[in-house]
DNA sequence: CATGAATGAGTATTCATTCAT
DNA sequence: CATGAATGAATACTCATTCAT
């Protein structure tokens, strides 16, 4: 019974609202489509006009939160370049960090409800499309900077995993050290992984760029 | 005497092996009181008798759970010594994989109801015995062996956060691909991280503590 | 719109008033949420929609049943005026005895369901003001018959209580004898109290009596 | 699991000790056979070695409680015998406001519990001795003095009621007023009610029974 | 479009009571 | 006598969903 909450207009953009910010309080088992509406300032029977039910909403939820930080990070390294292929996927890195250290309950959130089968979905969509992006410009710097990599697949993988689960762990429980103690062995670490999965290209003369 | 504390652990045991089973299949979220004790065969009252709330078997399970699966890479460990710090732990490493690729519902489960408030009090229990030992053991062999960890800690930390999240995407989702797919460039960048976070002592007789 | 809020006072309406069969049929404590709602021909998840829980429903049932008697004592009173404050006060605890002489049912759920908490509670709202009234009425009366009352709350509270103890014990049990035997004798103990607790103002000489 | 309560010799004893605690405490309808016998540190089967059930218990326990305050009330007043009938009456029942007064929880215990059903009960068994010995000690007082009583029976009923309620609010709640504050209005009620009963028998010689 | 009263299946939890040991 | 594990009926309460207005 909160406020009119900017009445008519919008209110998919209102129960997207209130639903993340209740989700976030009180965990999406414990929130129940009553305490919703109720803080919304709607009637029951209008969730249904714009959601199928909990799982519907917890779903486009996830999706525009992921998408939210990832066309952050994007924007972010187009508007700040890097140098070398090396240092640009660590400032991209540095980026998500920076977004989600600022959004905690964000950070929460994502981890909480982004389960296997949601992921796959949103692959196919609008953010599978920002991420084939992201690869197709990996693989462009790193051929202007005669880089060859092992599998550029799995090592963005497994750079990712890395990063989701310490990112959660340290900025979220402090543990086992602050985001900000771990961040410069992180940045060891993904560097490591990048030099593991890529070579150099052999001398310029002898290879003249793969005939 | 006997006979009557026997059938109480029995009791209980059918409880957790019921429950595991139908969180596996349905989710915890899913699975009532009534489905465990009616698929256990047992009045709803005895459930009372040995677990406060569904919350507490679920915990208890984990505990279990998890457990065995470190007990188990434990004894392989020893059973199978490897030469060289390295080797050992890409050896420790291939024995939680191997033990979870083989039961996937237990990692399903591990991976999904391992909350982090849950996680730290087992830290506090024989489960964090369990990992002060290994870690003891990783000293040694590092101190055997002459090499020097910038930080421990934070070494197995990156390790098993690596581990954990792509153990589960790759064995249960074949995600970006297979285990057995993956395994070789896993070998890799764990060789990396602990090159990244390791150096060989410098010379052996003289070695003036870092010069 | 009107329709709507109609039918929900009947249905507050009809569980009320089921509830009170039920209550005074098998007791407050044996009579279940189930009862009620089967007899008043409902679901169960109406119930909540207007009463918190059982015990709010029976706390809402005394203050009505009792806010009942008293305005009907009220208004007899007031259709049938007494010469004299005594003979005024013995005919209101009268109606009061009639009123629940035929509605013994009443009597009975009142004086078992009626708690310190909630009558205190009570005497802040409709009842109190009802109460208040009364005890302005008889000071009135009893300036204009120029008698002194030692203290008017506890007199009235004196009485209050033997009427109450007395009425509970002769109309429900018979006990020690009916009410009609006993009237007689609580009349004149009821007179014998205001004679304890009044005086009459002294001499008409100093203080021509207001003229 | 307290003590082992004075283990064997006397657990009735105990069952009763406990469970007044805990009926005072929270009630009796919440306070469950399990919690009773957890508290006096027994099994549950060997509740119903002594008694039938919850109701069972609660009721020998009123009788005891109601018994040990008349007959308190009876010695104190045959220790400290007081000149006059109504002098011995109004002792009397300071006895009892001195005895509850020192123990509200048995006060509470017994207002709350003392359903009309046992109350008749015990009148037909010791208490209803005691009362009968009281009522027949006033006899012969009276007798004594030459007082002639209406109805002897009624008096004490209404006195009784009387003492019972306003004794319920004021030493319980302090409400009107404080025990010591109402005192001496109860007292003078007593005496108006004593006198609007009985009569002094007019001259001895003469006044032969009522001519 | 929006409402919110009504539903009733479903859930967790309690507890008096029994009975084999 | 004493135990306490086992029972399962019973209870309060929730909540997603529908539908007449």
């Amino acid at each position: 019974m909160k406020r009119v909450e900017l009445n008519k207009e919008n209110k998919r953009a209102s129960l997207l609202k209130t639903s993340f910010q209740l989700f976030s309080e009180k965990g999406f088992a414990k929130t129940s489509i009553s305490d919703i509406v109720k803080e919304a300032g709607m009637a029951k029977g209008t969730f249904y006009l714009y959601f199928k039910d909990k799982y519907d909403l917890r779903d486009q939820l996830v999706i525009r939160k992921s998408l939210q930080v990832i066309r952050e990070a994007n924007e972010a390294l187009e508007s700040k370049p890097q140098k070398g292929f090396e240092n640009q996927f660590i400032a991209y890195v540095d980026h998500i960090i920076e977004c989600l250290e600022k959004d905690k309950i964000l950070l929460r959130f994502i981890n909480r409800n982004l389960s296997g089968a949601l992921f796959e979905s949103m692959m196919e969509g609008a953010i599978g499309a920002d991420l084939q992006n992201l690869l197709r410009r990996c693989e462009e710097s790193m051929a202007a900077e005669h880089i060859i990599c092992s599998n550029l697949h799995l090592m963005v993988f497994t750079l990712m995993e890395l990063l989701s689960g310490t990112m959660y762990s340290c900025i979220l429980d402090g543990q086992p050290v602050t985001m900000e103690e771990y961040l410069p062995y992180l940045h060891e670490s993904i560097r490591a992984i990048i030099h593991a999965f890529c070579r150099e290209q052999a001398e310029d003369t002898e290879n003249p760029a793969e005939p």
